[in-house]
DNA sequence: TTAATCACTTAGAACTAGCTTG
DNA sequence: CAAGCTAGTTCTAAGTGATTAA
């Protein structure tokens, strides 16, 4: 046990640490229910405690347990940098600032998933215990399936039957060769990275560009072995549809298909490419300056700035409309020090008469007029006739046509990020201490170009070096540098639906299915341990348990001072998890991407027991749960199992094995393409949850929630007004219907109706206004004389109407029948149109609210196996263009083909 | 053993194009 | 027939995890 906890500096590991081992007392004692933890309050929230306004953490319930009335969340700390000593300082209720520091999401999720395994979780029952049951049948089903594909894999040597899926000879991993090997360069230099900057000229052979354009089509790699792609030339590409040929220079060397998905595996995969050329990176333009007129006011005095400091000023104006950084005032803090740094080393700020300008206080400084002006161009952008977007965009074409592809062992491949990050403020998620600091602009001297060695070297800006050349075929990336922010590394790698980023996707997906083998007996390894007497064992195995049953991240150490404070699994800390007897946990931290991880779940009692035991005093607030564990060490006992088997797979493999058990039980037989859509979308919308997928809605949301309800009554508003119009029309109606089919829908109140005739109203005379000066207008452009404003009176007589009769309507609760010669029937017809407008509308409230802050893309573009998709759309005739867009089928291109003449593939 | 380095995947926000829809 | 959305795309931050260096 460490000596002095209290105040030791924040480290991992550093806080209170369980014991070594673990006694059968130990053991026992956990069972009795008597921690500090033992009695929280009932929270039956599946929504987390939504703690409305401000404070975001939502440990309001909490907190007013006295048990645990010290739970500090860490975002409760108001420090950045927070050292723990620090974070540890008593939270009193309210530690006011820091609300504005917007910690934590604004809004609260819905808890994550309903993942729990077994019954318990007292209130919303139902709906857990139906997701539950779920889950639960499919872990079954995987540990059958384990069985079976060893007990058919040792009959038979030989595995697989399907000759399409040759893939599935997983015996021996794909990534095998790639990831036991060393990523050692065999590029000259990558050692010497620093010496680098080889003289572009001394190797450049015949010009790069001139290769590329003449390189016909078919005679493709001569060069390296490369001969993947005489095993299926299979599909070509028909020559491209005539069109125009002039526009892009590459089009015209137009390749079949490269289907490495049929060609025989690399042995050795470690060896990305033999040759490649490229053009190198396209850097941002140079800043303009600002129109003299264009000013940065200080304390109301339009000051002169040096065009750097002007540059970074331009930054924040620029973004004056993201009030999310804007306001924060970690990043104005952040600004506003970068910026003074750029003031002071370019001689300041001055004003008209060229007195110096002092700037010391943020709060006086206004960029309003940068903002305007930078908005006034994008609109004017926007305004500009078609024609003339047409030239930008042919022209900014032009420009990025040399570095769009590259050449890759021959075949033409898209590049994906050939831009340089422009300069700006860096716009770190969630609590990001560093965030808006200045991000540089990027000189080419920092850049390492990595290009084949017998390809040109591409000519740097004039006047300017690369950083360094290599040569390094066992990296995949073709220009990086570092950022001056975090130093991160920044790469340019190709695109998406390049194939060497295919491949390593159609390899983590095998590597998921081949987990499928292992599920059982790791799941039984680790129930096991769970019980183990050494405290690292029984860590990890919880760990395990975690990862495998909420998809949980594995949970890298951070470095606190310098990133926001985020989880995962391993990284989890005391405040984190909630246990609530007997057998519930309670998750809420912010994990990737600060992104609020809630969820009560029902775990084994023996994790139960165990969470309490990591959380045994003196442990507290700060401390890690599983202070003997790593994400290294988990990740070297996962690979134990199966070769290049971590943390991680555990997602994909849960997320494709679930897609996989949705789809197969849904009832699609006689349903249409529509409602097929959405049962595929019900269960990657369930998947989603289950990797807690979000996107934070902004405030938008609300208001257009808003507005939409509000056309649910306006609808509905309309309905009444046509009940009222049959009464008009048939006095006797009203007592063939009773009294109450003609009363307001309980959705609307006296009130908001009076707001809607007003709106009603005003809607009616902006629409005639409108249609008065467009009249206007087009006279004006046939030479007549414009309308007088007395016409325009006369028209908005028509609004008064309205106005009037609207009103009296509201009074006196007749509807006069409108339209000629009305009937019962016709508005009875009409009523049921508005009910068939209601409904459609609030079908649509609820999906778009039930759906607002899922995140469906994430888990269809990194972990649902796209097979998956390519064989229920296949299956069932739905157009794969209904689930993958354009880009999305591009990527997927291997699995849309590789399943084609095989719908039975499974995952 | 730990820390740093590096390369690559995963992630939501911001931006944009094109499609309704009022 | 623009306005107002949505879906799709781009951008780059933030993870993971292997390897290397200390």
């Amino acid at each position: 046990m460490s000596s002095s906890d209290d105040d030791m500096p924040l480290a991992r590991a550093n806080g209170h640490l369980s014991a070594s081992k673990v006694s059968k007392a130990d053991d026992r004692a956990m069972d009795v229910d008597s921690s500090a933890e033992a009695m929280p309050a009932p929270i039956s929230v599946r929504n987390g405690p939504v703690d409305n306004h401000s404070r975001v953490n939502g440990s309001g319930k909490r907190k007013s347990r006295s048990s645990i009335a010290n739970v500090s969340y860490k975002d409760a700390s108001d420090s950045d940098d927070g050292p723990l000593a620090k974070r540890q300082k008593k939270i009193v209720a309210d530690d006011s600032d820091d609300e504005v520091l917007s910690r934590k999401p604004k809004k609260l999720p819905p808890a994550a998933s309903e993942t729990a395994v077994l019954e318990d979780s007292d209130d919303d029952k139902p709906l857990n215990a139906k997701l539950a049951q779920k889950r639960k049948s499919i872990e079954k089903n995987a540990e059958k399936e384990a069985k079976a594909i060893r007990a058919n894999e040792s009959k038979q040597k030989k595995p697989t039957p399907k000759k399409a899926i040759k893939e599935e000879s997983d015996d021996d991993a794909p990534l095998a060769g790639a990831k036991g090997k060393k990523r050692v360069s065999n590029g000259a230099a990558s050692k010497s990275k620093a010496n680098g900057v080889k003289k572009e000229e001394s190797d450049s052979d015949a010009p790069i560009r001139k290769k590329i354009k003449a390189a016909p089509a078919k005679t493709a790699p001569a060069k390296g072995k490369v001969k993947a792609e005489s095993s299926a030339p299979a599909k070509k590409t028909p020559a491209k549809k005539v069109k125009e040929e002039s526009a892009d220079p590459d089009e015209e060397d137009e390749e079949a298909e490269y289907r490495w998905w049929d060609a025989p595996k690399k042995e050795d995969d470690s060896i990305k490419w033999t040759t490649l050329e490229h053009n190198g990176v396209l850097f941002p333009p140079a800043y303009e300056s600002l129109p003299k007129n264009v000013r940065l006011l200080y304390d109301g005095v339009p000051v002169n700035l040096d065009v750097e400091a002007e540059e970074v000023a331009g930054f924040f104006g620029a973004m004056l409309h993201q009030k999310h950084h804007v306001d924060n005032p970690v990043f104005q803090q952040n600004f506003f020090k970068d910026f003074k740094e750029v003031l002071d080393r370019t001689g300041g700020a001055t004003d008209r008469q060229g007195n110096k300008v002092n700037i010391k206080d943020f709060s006086k400084l206004d960029f309003q007029q940068i903002y305007d002006y930078y908005h006034a161009q994008s609109e004017a952008r926007k305004a500009k006739s078609k024609e003339e977007k047409k030239a930008d965009k042919a022209e900014k074409d032009k420009l990025e046509a040399p570095f769009m592809y590259c050449r890759w062992d021959g075949r033409k491949e898209k590049v994906g990020n050939f831009r340089v990050e422009p300069p700006g403020l860096f716009r770190g998620r969630g609590a990001h201490p560093k965030t808006g600091k200045v991000k540089h602009r990027v000189l080419p001297e920092q850049i390492t170009i990595n290009i084949g060695k017998d390809a040109k070297v591409p000519q740097p800006p004039e006047g300017h070096k690369w950083k360094a050349i290599q040569h390094d075929n066992k990296a995949t990336w073709l220009a990086t540098w570092q950022e001056n922010i975090n130093g991160a590394y920044k790469y340019v790698m190709l695109a998406a639906n390049s194939a060497i980023k295919g491949q390593s996707d159609w390899k983590k997906f095998e590597k998921a299915r081949e987990l499928k083998k292992h599920i059982d007996r790791i799941r039984k390894d680790y129930t096991r341990d769970l019980k183990s007497e050494v405290m690292a064992d029984r860590q990890r195995a919880t760990a395990v348990y975690l990862i495998d049953k909420f998809a949980l991240r594995a949970g890298n150490e951070k470095d606190t001072e310098n990133e926001a404070e985020t989880a995962g699994c391993c990284s989890l800390k005391y405040e984190h998890i909630t246990l609530r007897e007997p057998q519930t946990v309670i998750f809420d931290f912010l994990g990737k991407d600060s992104i609020r991880y809630y969820d009560e779940v029902t775990v084994d009692r023996q994790v139960f027991k165990n969470l309490r035991m990591f959380k045994k005093p003196p442990k507290k607030d700060g401390d890690d749960i599983f202070d003997r564990l790593t994400t290294t060490q988990l990740n070297k006992h996962l690979s134990s199992y199966m070769q290049g088997l971590s943390a991680k797979v555990f997602r994909t493999y849960n997320a494709s094995y679930t897609m996989a058990n949705l789809l197969k039980n849904l009832p699609v037989n006689n349903a249409s393409v529509q409602e097929k859509i959405k049962l595929y979308n019900d269960c990657n919308r369930e998947v989603a949850i289950l990797c807690n997928h979000k996107r934070t809605v902004g405030a938008g949301h609300e208001a257009q929630m808003e507005k939409l309800g509000d056309r649910i009554k306006g609808a509905k508003y309309q309905k009444w007004r046509l009940k009222q119009m049959l009464v008009d029309i048939d006095p006797k109606q009203r007592k063939k219907r009773g009294t109450e089919y003609f009363e307001y829908d309980e959705d609307l109140d006296e009130s908001w109706i009076q707001d809607h005739i007003a709106f009603l109203v005003e809607e009616q005379r902006t629409k005639i206004q409108k249609k008065f000066e467009k009249d206007n207008e087009k006279r004006q452009a046939e030479g007549e004389k414009p309308f007088p404003d007395k016409e325009l009176k006369e028209r908005m007589k028509a609004a008064d109407e309205l106005d009037k009769k609207l009103k009296k309507e509201y009074r006196t609760k007749k509807v006069e029948a409108e339209g000629k010669s009305p009937t019962i029937d016709k508005i009875e017809q009409l009523i049921n149109k508005a009910d068939e407008r209601i409904k459609a509308l609030e079908l649509q409230a609820a999906d778009r609210d039930g759906n607002k802050e899922v995140a469906l893309g994430t888990s269809k573009i990194n972990y649902i196996d796209p097979r998956l998709t390519a064989v229920f759309a296949k299956k069932f005739d739905v157009p794969i263009e209904k689930f993958f867009s354009k880009t999305l089928r591009e990527k997927f291109n291997w699995a849309i083909k590789s399943v084609e003449d095989n719908v039975d593939w499974e995952f």
